[in-house]
Order: C-alpha cells, then sequence, then structure tokens
DNA sequence: AGATATTTGTTCGTATGTATT
DNA sequence: TAATACATACGAACAAATATC
C-alpha cells in the first residue's frame, strides 16, 4: 500500500522549529519519521524526489539535510538503482571522530587521560573477565605476537606503541557496558592521535615497552582463568606505570621545546 | 571559453581521499587548512565564492561541505556583509547531543552509568577541592536552595530529582580537567533524559531525597574547605547509596535520545 | 530611520557518474 | 552490451538576512 502524501501539511507541521534554516529543519523532520515510524538500522528512506515532494522542499536542500544526517552517522548514501539512503546504526570510529572534533581546540593533556585511564580500565578487565569468550582471548593473544621481538627501527617502535593501544581498543570492544567500553576505546584512539604522544613515540622505550609486554602476559593468564580482581590488580598496576613514564617523556619533551 | 574539466584538476588537486564523495572530500580539506593554518575559534573561513574558486566547486558542493563542518560544531554560519563561516569552539550541549545519537540503538542500562558514575565523580571532587573558587562555592549553594523543602507533588519530585542532576553538571563543569567534566556531565544528561523519558523518578522517593540533601550538605562543607579526601568520600559513599536505589527500578534506555 | 550593498540561503534545470538488470 | 534508476555535481538566477552609511 502506498501512502501518497502527507505534502502539503508538512510545511505547516515544521514550523516551529527557530534558529534552523530550511536544511536542519529538513533534518530533523526526517529524524522525527524515523522515530515515530521506529525505523531500524538497515531500513531505507524514501529516495530524493518522493523527499522533496514529501518535504516541499528543494533537491540542494534536501541534500544538505541528508549531508547532516550522514555526518551524524545516521544514514548511508548509496548510489546506482535501488540506492538511497539508508538507516544505519552510529559506530563506535565515526561517534569518536565526532567527538574528537570537540576536544579539538581544548587542551586536553596526557595527565588528563591517564587520570581518567587509571580510574576505568581496571574495571573494564574486571567486568571481562566473566564473560569473556575463548575466541576474544585467541585474538588478543593473537594482537600480542605482533610486538613480540623489541623494535629494530624508529617506525617500528611507533608501530608497536600504536598495536599496544590498540590491543587497548580491542578490550574495550569487548565490554558488556557500552559506555565504558566507548569511553576507553576513546581514550586509546586520543592516545594514538595527540601530536604530543606522536613525539613520545618516537623515542625509544624499552621500560615502557617491557612493562607492557609482561602486564599482558599476566592479563591473559587472570582472564581466561577467570580471575576479575587479578586481572583488575594488574591492569592497575600496568596503568599506574605507564602513566609514570609518559608524564615524565611529556616533561621532557616541553622542556625540550622551551630550549628552542 | 568553458573550462568543461575542472573535475580532472580536482582529482589531483585533491588525491587519497578514497570513499569519500566530493562534498566530504572538500570537508576535510577545510578541515586540514583550519589545522595546519593554526585557524582559532572567532576566525573566519573565506566566503563562498572564495571557496568555489579555491576547490574548483560549485556552489551546491561548499555549502554541503559547510554543512558538515557545522553540523559536526566546527564553524557557525553568518549572513550578511562581513558574513560567512567562523571557526567556533564545540559545545559541550552539541558534542553530548551527538554522543547520544551514538547511543540511540544500544541499549544503556541505569547498572552502567552507575557503574561509571561511581568511579568518575568522587574523582572529580577531589580534583575540584584544591581549585574551586568562592564564587563557584556560592553557585553550588544556590542552587541546592530549589529542594530545601519535601517536594509537594509528583511534578516537584521530578523537578527536585533533574535539579539534583543539574547539581552534578554544575560540578562537572568546574572541573580543569575537559574529559572528566565532559564525561560526567554527559551522565548526568543522560540521566536527566533518563527520567524524563521512563518515567523511573515519578514515585516519590524521600530515601534518596534525604540521601542526596545531607551529602550535598557535606560535600560543599568539605569543597570550601579544600579538604579533597572528604570530598572523595562523600560522593563515594553517595554514588553508592544512590546507585542501590537506583538499581531496584532498573530500566533499559532504547530510544528517546534523539530528540535532543 | 531607511536605503543599499554584501553575503548566505534556496530553487530550478541540466548533465554526468555509477551500480543494477 | 544496453537500458534503467538513482545519486552526484554544475551553473545561473532569485530570495532573504544583516551590517553599514
Amino acid at each position: 500500500m502506498k501512502q501518497p502524501a502527507t505534502i502539503q501539511s508538512l510545511d505547516e507541521a515544521m514550523p516551529s522549529r527557530r534558529g534552523l534554516n530550511r536544511a536542519q529543519s529538513v533534518a530533523e523532520t526526517i529524524k522525527d519519521w524515523i522515530i515515530d515510524r521506529g525505523l531500524a538500522p538497515g531500513d531505507r528512506l524514501p529516495q530524493e524526489p518522493q523527499l522533496m515532494a514529501d518535504l516541499g522542499a528543494s533537491k540542494g536542500t534536501i541534500r544538505e539535510a541528508l549531508k547532516v544526517l550522514e555526518t551524524q552517522g545516521l544514514v548511508r548514501m548509496r548510489t546506482g538503482p535501488g540506492g538511497g539512503a539508508f538507516i544505519t546504526d552510529v559506530g563506535d570510529d565515526l561517534a569518536g571522530a565526532l567527538l574528537a572534533n570537540h576536544f579539538f581546540f581544548k587542551q586536553v593533556s596526557i595527565a588528563d587521560i591517564y587520570r581518567l585511564r587509571i580510574l576505568l580500565e581496571p574495571q573494564l578487565v574486571k567486568d571481562l573477565a566473566s564473560h569473556i569468550s575463548s575466541a576474544q582471548i585467541a585474538e588478543l593473544r593473537d594482537r600480542m605476537s605482533t610486538y613480540r621481538e623489541p623494535p629494530a627501527s624508529i617506525e617500528e617502535e611507533r608501530e608497536q606503541r600504536t598495536a599496544e593501544l590498540e590491543f587497548h581498543e580491542a578490550l574495550a570492544s569487548m565490554s558488556k557496558n557500552p559506555l565504558l567500553g566507548f569511553i576507553c576505546g576513546f581514550l586509546a584512539r586520543l592516545l594514538k592521535d595527540l601530536a604530543v604522544c606522536r613525539r613520545i613515540y618516537d623515542k625509544p622505550n624499552p621500560e615502557l615497552r617491557e612493562s607492557g609486554l609482561s602486564y599482558q602476559e599476566q592479563l591473559i593468564a587472570a582472564l581466561s582463568a577467570g580471575d576479575a580482581s587479578t586481572a583488575h590488580t594488574v591492569m592497575q598496576d600496568h596503568m599506574r606505570t605507564a602513566q609514570k613514564i609518559m608524564l615524565a617523556q611529556e616533561a621532557e619533551i616541553t622542556r625540550a621545546f622551551l630550549s628552542m
């Protein structure tokens, strides 16, 4: 059954969106559609000509509105026959990118990040111990093998440091608590992206590396044994030493900066 | 003379942005400009005709790109002479709304939220104790007066509960750690929306209220005395009690986020 | 206070690219 | 291979908002 036109009622159904221009207003209207028609990821929105008719807006405006939804990660556009705008789940990485924008102009220090990591990461693995699967443990073991051997070059040094952070991202993605998982993943991502950290990672740092390696072994052992409290302790120790090392490095680098 | 293929030169001027369409690619390019030209909030981007020339894109495309940046909260558009796209700070509320979108289809439980609050809020006030100003303490005292007296109706009950969460948002906004502050604020916001949408707080709950009142007095006392460890303990106790009470009424957040 | 110039906002018509059949 | 259906992009014109004189 086709439901032809809620057409011109829309211009009136839509008046009281103060402060927004047409495209944003259209985007909000489409959002409302999604809500009260209960559309789920995978469902398709009407096509552009249809939207133009239904919302009484031109192509350009419709496109701007869809762009809004797309950058919010709510829909994904596809070309070709059968194409159009599809409702999609908002991926962690996109949400992380958006959130990273928020901290674009704020100064987030390494100290700020580690203050959170020290609190959250131990809790994360503590919860994880009770429900982690053997397949997931295997995945963690697999990641570890990446940096089995000491780095031979600066590039390898940085690669290993990145891999270590991705180990934490993997842990985060396994959490049953979406909030906790997302935040831990985001913190790891911030460390990966932060300019200051990049400089830190450029120098060899065997101390941090060895600490990382031994803790990971202990952590995996504790996780596969389902030993929550040991996992918690191991992670906490690791975070504390990592914090110390990173803060020392940060201080050193800023000192080097000042002397220029 | 018409120049048919501006498109060609663009593919070369703007290489290696795989998978993105033109508007998104343009948006990324503009972002890069912002970064390496060191543009700060308040600075202005070139105007549309200029951007069209510089990026070799049509007006519609430029507008889509600017729309992307606008919905990400990175720029704000203004009409009229001297108007254009202005770099802007990304407000906490917008970032929160975007992040809330991310949890639109996920199920976040009250248990999930409180697991984080128990860890983070105590740390927040502990840090706060060392640098809070007397003006800020006055503001907190002022907020408390809102719910001095027991609620007379269901509506007042809910209002007081909201005010209590806004007390936490105020605390969060005072943090010197932007990450910690943002996350605590976001958690309070989640609970607030949860309250509005799911009517969890509709029943009178004198136990929670009294616990809240007495803890706030103790907290403010500790903060104005600069007593970090007491502030930490007080908040931790409060969070634990609140968690117990709330878990009794545990319900899951489903949708209701998008309307923000 | 009002006219005007400047700049974004919106629309239409059309052409091109791309994936499905 | 050709035909189709859809998004994607261009360009020109017009409408609305707003600062300046």
